[in-house]
DNA sequence: TTTATCGCAGACCATTTTAGTCTGTAATCA
DNA sequence: TGATTACAGACTAAAATGGTCTGCGATAAA
């Protein structure tokens, strides 16, 4: 639960490493899924839905592929997670996912709910694959919890 | 992806109706139930867990039930989340899921997914029982990313 | 103009997670 | 002692996720 897809964590290898490419540099599924040992046919169906989303260009002839459609700047992880899997929603009754919410008229928890996860998709839109593919100590401060809360949180591995 | 489970969403609920409920008041698991149209059977499991969690304090009896064990103050979201479905990682690297990650030896966007994943908790951590039975007027500005932001951000329902 | 290389599309199946059901036991108090 | 509560766990159903298979379309180089 609150867990990232598969098929998000490749679309972000994926983008960070096309962010990373030469300016308008071509990269292919087959050369992709090979370096991060992806299904290609998985990585394929996750490139299209980029492509229909408008983050990457398609290239479709021999020594083909992808590249970004925009610069990587504007490419936020919010973005790539909707391109992916849909409207993003820690509760059903957020995202039009449950139309039918049983609860719902008794609920009287969803208006602070709705409002962490405006927090979390805020996050989630501020950062963007080319500050991904950066080291920690370049990452800007949205994207760490010590330097904007003063108390780092530690978990075990 | 990226959702509370509808057990979690039945454990804030009847948390939040327990920290309503008066200093040491017994709520029983049928009441609550019927009360947000919960199947019993499903909220007895999340209360037993949330009870081993030391978060609530079971009565094993007629007219006995389930009273908080901690103030509803020091009852985070993230307690309740880590209680019923244990540990929370938005990437299964970091919460002890996936020992045998394929991609583990080329992944360079880790370390920000985790930073990312740092602030989420955070946010879980920071957002106690005790605010989400307040009406948004009351929420702190931890809750609320308009205020702490300037941004809202506006989802359909 | 043929052909290898690429992306496009969607049906299909397996696995895992989540949700819910069923049955029975133990503790407590009136 | 029996009604009422929590405790425990096996079990099934449904949904989400992850992955496979097959065939088609576009392009550019040979």
């Amino acid at each position: 639960m609150l867990k990232l897809t598969k098929k998000v964590d490749y679309a972000l290898l994926a983008l960070n490493l096309m962010a990373k490419a030469e300016e308008g540099g071509i990269s292919n599924v087959r050369d992709i899924a090979a370096l991060y040992s992806i299904p290609p046919e998985i990585l394929a169906k996750v490139m299209q839905k980029l492509s229909k989303s408008g983050l990457i260009q398609s290239h479709s002839a021999p020594k083909g592929g992808y590249s970004l459609k925009i610069p990587a700047e504007e490419i936020s992880v919010l973005k790539v997670l909707v391109a992916v899997e849909g409207p993003v929603g820690i509760v059903s009754c957020s995202d039009g996912t449950d139309k039918t919410c049983q609860q719902r008229g008794q609920c009287d928890i969803r208006s602070p709910l709705e409002k962490l996860q405006n927090n979390i998709l805020w996050f989630l839109e501020a950062l963007s694959i080319r500050e991904l593919g950066q080291e920690p100590a370049v990452l800007k401060g949205v994207t760490d919890g010590s330097s904007l809360f003063g108390q780092p949180l530690h978990h075990k591995g």
